[in-house]
DNA sequence: CACCTCGAAGTCAGTCGCTGTCATCACTAC
DNA sequence: GTAGTGATGACAGCGACTGACTTCGAGGTG
């Protein structure tokens, strides 16, 4: 006789999407989250740090394959082609066959602001993990920085582009023109 | 015989920087901040919509510099001379006599990830706001939106530049730089 | 001067996000 | 079997925020 089912975490993290999407955000406590996987809010907060956050859940993985993607160009390369490789990793992350979760989460967060800045801060967060791992590859402050935050806007443009109803392409593919277009932009 | 003392926005925005900076955001009630300059809890979230937001009063007005720069650019200018037309008037809202103003706000935000949140929430209203300002002149929404969201990152890295003790140029001159950079990056 | 309206603020009760603290109890190791 | 260990429950409490209602000086109207 198990005392606990297994996976609090990733029960809460289904339970409150679905919520979440069902009935708002804010129309849905922490408590209620809880309740429907048979917990309580106590546990909920101990395993996220705020309700928000049992969105953002994994988020780590993102940053891992930016990071991934930088280690696998090769030493020589320009800031802007090692951000392209960074990119192209990143993409690995969205299959096809995510883009109806992906959606759905989203629709969520664009539907209110205080997930909206969660978001914000999590690809910020993301964007100055970016420029240390180029500062670490040699490249100077300024330079890594602007590589690192044109770099996660790209990816940031090409996602929502992705979840598009009317887009047929890869996230891999939108990524390598939406960067084509920013360096055309300021070429 | 006045019934309340005028211009109660201002002074509550005054002592919460005050208080913020001397006790910290969180150690620092909203009803504090309202019992020091002679209110209530409940005016003080009359006045602010939550008790972040007492930080970001009067952001609007960047955000219409951003808009009156992108109305000086000539109708054929590259959307890229547009947005440095923009950088150019949101310059001119930071004097050099601001600096230490903006100093110790940014202290307090960069001490606590809730206003951070808010910040980056706040930068990407601007981006928005700014594309929105480019497509009316014609710019198709992909490239505004780029040229929107790089110009945002150019200003917040040079105002980061801006605030730093060993720095003596003027925002506008670190904009300047920081675009030229920029434009290398990806040329 | 009496009267009325309006607006900015006060009062009060209540919900919800979140935290500290302590108790519980299946499971594990020795 | 005895002593942890770790995930959870129970409970009290704070602070952010809201809705509903009240208060009262200022300014206009007759």
């Amino acid at each position: 006789m198990v005392r606990w089912e297994p996976g609090a975490p990733a029960r809460l993290q289904q339970a409150a999407l679905e919520l979440f999407a069902t009935r708002g955000f804010e129309q849905t406590t922490a408590a209620e989250i809880a309740q429907s996987v048979g917990l309580t809010e106590r546990t909920f907060f101990r395993h996220f740090s705020d309700k928000r956050e049992v969105l953002f859940y994994g988020q780590q993985l993102l940053v891992q394959a930016f990071l991934d993607g930088v280690a696998t160009a090769p030493p020589d390369a320009a800031p802007m082609d090692v951000v392209a490789a960074a990119l192209a990793s990143a993409a690995a992350f969205f299959p096809a066959d995510r883009r109806a979760h992906s959606r759905i989460r989203q629709s969520v967060i664009d539907q209110n602001p205080a997930l909206q800045e969660r978001e914000l801060h999590k690809l910020a967060t993301l964007a100055t993990t970016l420029a240390d791992a180029l500062r670490a590859r040699g490249v100077d402050e300024l330079t890594a920085t602007l590589a690192a935050e044109s770099g996660v806007t790209v990816f940031g443009v090409a996602f929502t582009r992705w979840i598009r109803e009317d887009e047929q392409r890869s996230l891999a593919e939108i990524e390598t023109d939406v960067l084509g277009q920013l360096r055309a932009l300021t070429g």
